[in-house]
DNA sequence: TATGAATGAGAATTCATTCAT
DNA sequence: TATGAATGAATTCTCATTCAT
């Protein structure tokens, strides 16, 4: 209805967005992850992620229908990836507790060249998993190295090298709670502690110490007095 | 459509709000740590924490200035009320790994009851600590259970108990990351493991599947070769 | 938040709709009148009427120009409609009474039956008849029913069952009056006086009664006063 | 949070907007029944109405929450005020038949000199009485004068004067459709007969007309045979 | 004749913040 | 110290329309 009558459009059809919905839809993707990334969920502004993606405002909704449709589209793109580069992982190939140390630099090393990843989950958990729960690929991001580690921690202990009776999935989640919280909250710890733990050396060590802890932890001579399985008990509140 | 308009506002004098001031700032400073752990900093409103406070919205700005200065004291608040918690540990009147396990416990069960604590300090990790590092009070959120837990660790390996070179920081770290990423990332966890890791039993059994890590850590036979302190360098990126 | 997205379009060739221009005409001037009776020309859809016509937007522009001018379609086409109906009445064939008996009946049923040519009439009326007096069918939308009307009254007359001196148009609007505004406003008038007038029962007794009102009107005995044609400047403002 | 950092206001004092509340939500109100009236619910502009009530548009979020909920307020103001109008009346003062003619010229007038009251009616019928009934004043939208005409109905019937057996709500919708109708339609109906039905002698017919159809239906000779209260099953459809 | 992609100008609503009293 | 009213700049989302193929 007469809406504003368009001006001639004289724009140079060099600047014209080529007609290729697939770049579309992915530029606005990236730019969507980085946003989300950077400022969280609600911090994150649909004009700055559709002009760094160089699409129109408009696009984004064409392609994703709203804001929150489009964060859990990001989601989905990073637990993908993520799975992706655990497929890689050859982790049964090698002695058990070299598969885990694998398994813990593998991490360390994916969430220090991922930090969206972190900042996404936080953002996501803030939010009490809406998204993800509204996710159709949901399953698809249950770790398939639950199974594998399940499988090393089996024969790590048939050859005596590991206690027995480690759950893997606690010792998944562990393994990723040492890396993951180091990075994650990097920033307040080195201004509380004064110490900045960015550094090059500050992640050494901080690899370093969480292999320590993980394969000592597996390693633990077996006779010493444990609280397992059945006496976890005692914790419930 | 549909939201809350104005009405005709009739409130009469006496349950007008009491002219104490440190009440007022209070009840403010409690609602806005409410409304920031929950919405995180982008997603907080301002006429929210007002509400809830029963204040004026005037009020929130005479008393700090702005949102993010309220932020920062809310911040402010909730290191100063973890720190006076630990001051009540008293870890070093017994054996140093019964001083170790009470440290776990604690961790965790100040996250469980103050999971507030946890959602503010991601909003702050990622606002890079911009909030923190203004802070006037920033030394005093420095734990003084680093100190108290070099002391448990030396004493432990002084009597055989614990392996040695243990930095207490890296320590304290693993420590609040076992439990913090636990509880942060309880909600993803559950989605994507399809598993529910909020009930009871699952939470006993992360209590008791830290604790083993930790002192298993701890107690790991010194004999074995080991990757600490001056070895780390292989880890330098 | 959450809509409709693009989902990646993956529809086999079978599926695409027949070049078929007649259908495809019809289709959009079918969904697009169902809009427009619904949702008035101000809150019409045009993505709606090209999905509810199973056809691309494109299309509705390439047959019907813009939005303004597919109104204007509509309200031909439904002009069209009623006219066509009207030509079937044969109300000449039977005594005067009776034939505006079957007028009255004819009047309520066609509204009752088409309730988007109530709407849409309000809306164009809304309009100020904008598109209808751009119309260059306008001419024939006035109905032929006048003129029938007005033999009637005149045989009625002359045989001493109605009245004289009755302005056809005068009685045709009264009797579309009659029936539209208990149509039109049903909901309103619902609502207000907390009765509904959508029933079956509340609908034959409107019907019984705007039988009476009209032809009671025009049975009034002749000899008492009454205002018509010249008199009735007195109520010139 | 450093919301773009506020210009000094240079605005003089003079041009800036008293603080009178009343009158500030009384423009909003004034110029959005206008709006509404003029372009229906749909193609009301918010932004149009802030700038005719001269107030910031974020005060008509303030003092009324919504579109939706503005629009409400506006047809419970135009319920309340012909209402008002209606308690003027003093039917019951003079006799019978007049007392019906002065319902009639009340009506027409009323309708005449409040052309908003028609169309936003319209457009609340449009949207199925979905504001009207959420309405807490809807009871005292109900007219008085079905009540009043009730009693002349009697009056007229026990003098000879009028029929028996009419219904006051049935005859109350009939005033109101013959004047009504005429007003809201005027426009299509001028249009399609080519007749200017909005002068003031065109004006002067529909009413002496309206008048002559209501008392003379009222008049009709009782001998005849009509169709009223249990006669009225032939038309269930 | 048909389609999916793209556009720019709005549209309603929200937000942190300030003013007048 | 306290309050209700007011503000202007965003913010998300929508809409009619056009383009390239």
């Amino acid at each position: 209805m007469a809406r504003a009558a368009k001006k001639p459009a004289v724009r140079p059809a060099a600047t014209r967005r080529a007609r290729d919905p697939e770049r579309t839809r992915t530029s606005i993707l990236d730019a969507a992850t980085r946003e989300f990334a950077r400022h969280g969920l609600g911090g994150a502004r649909v004009d700055r992620i559709a002009e760094r993606a160089g699409a129109n405002k408009r696009m984004l909704y064409y392609y994703f229908g709203d804001k929150d449709t489009l964060f859990r589209a990001v989601l989905e793109h990073v637990y993908g990836r993520i799975r992706a580069a655990e497929q890689q992982l050859r982790l049964l190939d090698v002695p058990p507790a070299e598969g885990v140390r694998r398994l813990v630099e593998f991490t360390w090393q994916y969430y220090l060249a991922h930090p969206e990843f972190i900042t996404l989950l936080n953002s996501e958990n803030l939010h009490r998993a809406r998204h993800l729960r509204r996710s159709r690929h949901i399953g698809a991001m249950n770790s398939p190295l639950i199974a594998t580690l399940s499988e090393i921690l089996e024969r790590g202990a048939a050859a005596g090298a590991f206690r027995r009776g480690v759950d893997p999935l606690q010792l998944y989640v562990s393994i990723a709670a040492l890396a993951y919280f180091f990075l994650s909250n990097n920033q307040t710890l080195s201004a509380v502690f004064g110490r900045d733990l960015a550094t090059p050396a500050a992640r050494a060590e901080r690899l370093a110490h969480m292999i320590d802890v993980v394969l000592g932890y597996l390693a633990a001579a077996p006779g010493r007095p444990r609280l397992t399985g059945a006496r976890a008990g005692r914790y419930l509140d």
